[in-house]
DNA sequence: CGACAAATTGACATATCTCAAACGACGTGG
DNA sequence: CCACGTCGTTTGAGATATGTCAATTTGTCG
């Protein structure tokens, strides 16, 4: 499975409308799956962070926060909009890691190293607020507590990365969508979707061909487990959706 | 793909020998378990963590340093064996995350957790140093430089899922498995691979079944890429294998 | 209103899984 | 010391989920 380079290089088409607002509607507290996250900032770690946090930035639909080899200098926190995460390998597949929403970490797998193994590019007009490193670092030794939520956040990421493969190891296509779509209700809180990414990073994400993506959608529209609009996906049945991603996905 | 519940409860078969002395073996330059390495606590980053690390411990095959669901108090460094780590899922699924040699910690991603989201077991007798998490804790107050360190620990950790789920989702069957020995040979700076895990572990590992491990295994013998002895390979052509596993891989 | 990118759909190819049988290694108990 | 049962591995043959290729439609944006 050759995924192509992906010349999704997007020019950045300046697309200033301001995101946020649309997407605070997400919102309350509950478990979480793969991400979770409420919107707006509300993740409980997040919050204590703020203070810390630089001054908002914006990006409009394709552009990149930063690129793999880049130096990196910051972790970012998403306000509004979503973010697309994914590495290449020397072949030339792409392989999508993540979609981080309104109140998730993008870069902390950077946190210890000095590049960017992974490129981050804006899917949707999108908001986010910078934490420098180096800021984090120095603000680590005056508070545990901070550390302590470093730390929280980072096994987090890796307990999602975990339940990430668990699902390219053992899934099948179908449970792979219906865990999909299961993941990001739980995360926005919404039955209606709006997906930002197109079909060929859900199918890279997925581990699965776009063709395949669209295919099961259309058959889970068939079943009435929800009903499709493009990229407006309204999940009907979200229980069986969930049973149907079986197995266990994040666990 | 219903990988079984995996029932390797492996009955702590009441292995009384005493390991390290067994292990002692292996400092012997020549070849070893999958060890080798810079056999003895060789990590660069690790052997400025051996003043805070706990006295060893020792484990039999079969044994568990810990289990999904337990408590977690502290994360290991391997010093000689080998480690297998997996994660279940609801549907009974088993993901195997990684296998653990020499110089390598176990039960990063637990760092920030109460829990364990994931259990492992020993491979073969296995000697481990144990770093209490609290005492880190404490220790990174002390220590910038530790924290630094720590955060390395952790997204390195990082850039090997991301490799991981990289391979899961974009190589094919054999690309796998000539990584995957690839990886091994480099990792223990030996040829000669005294494999530790059952091709089941293998095939949940590369996300592969067990068969088809064992067909690419004697495939690459058939090329005289590999001279094959059930769990001994020794890589005759390590570089060919790494371009075999072309792509990236762990990139 | 065109042109290009994304999505859909069909037909077909095939890599890989599944099921099964057989074998070897190993440990246990008689 | 040998028979036996278990477990892991190998190997074959057939089934199939999913990928690949390609044509068409729909949507988007300048």
């Amino acid at each position: 499975m050759q995924i192509i380079v992906a010349t999704n290089d997007a020019n950045p088409s300046e697309d200033p409308m301001q995101t946020s607002a649309t997407l605070s509607v997400l919102n309350a507290s509950r478990r979480m799956r793969l991400p979770s996250a409420p919107v707006e900032l509300p993740e409980d770690a997040i919050a204590e962070l703020r203070p810390a946090l630089g001054p908002p930035r914006n990006f409009s639909r394709g552009q990149y926060l930063f690129r793999a080899g880049e130096r990196c200098a910051a972790l970012y926190f998403v306000e509004g909009g979503c973010v697309k995460v994914s590495t290449l390998s020397r072949g030339g597949d792409e392989q999508v890691a993540s979609f981080c929403l309104p109140g998730e970490p993008v870069g902390i797998e950077a946190l210890g190293e000095s590049v960017h193994g992974s490129s981050a590019v804006a899917l949707e007009p999108t908001r986010v607020r910078p934490l420098s490193i180096a800021a984090l670092q120095n603000l680590c030794q005056r508070s545990p507590d901070l550390t302590r939520r470093i730390f929280r956040l980072v096994s987090k990421r890796i307990a999602e990365l975990e339940g990430h493969m668990l699902m390219l190891g053992c899934k099948t296509a179908s449970e792979r969508v219906a865990g999909f779509l299961a993941d990001l209700t739980q995360r926005t809180r919404t039955r209606e979707l709006q997906l930002s990414m197109s079909r060929e990073a859900i199918g890279s994400y997925l581990g699965i061909a776009l063709e395949t993506v669209s295919r099961l959608l259309h058959q889970f529209e068939d079943e009435n487990l929800i009903r499709l609009n493009g990229r407006q996906v309204s999940l009907l049945e979200p229980e069986r959706l969930s049973e149907l991603a079986a197995g266990g996905w994040t666990n």
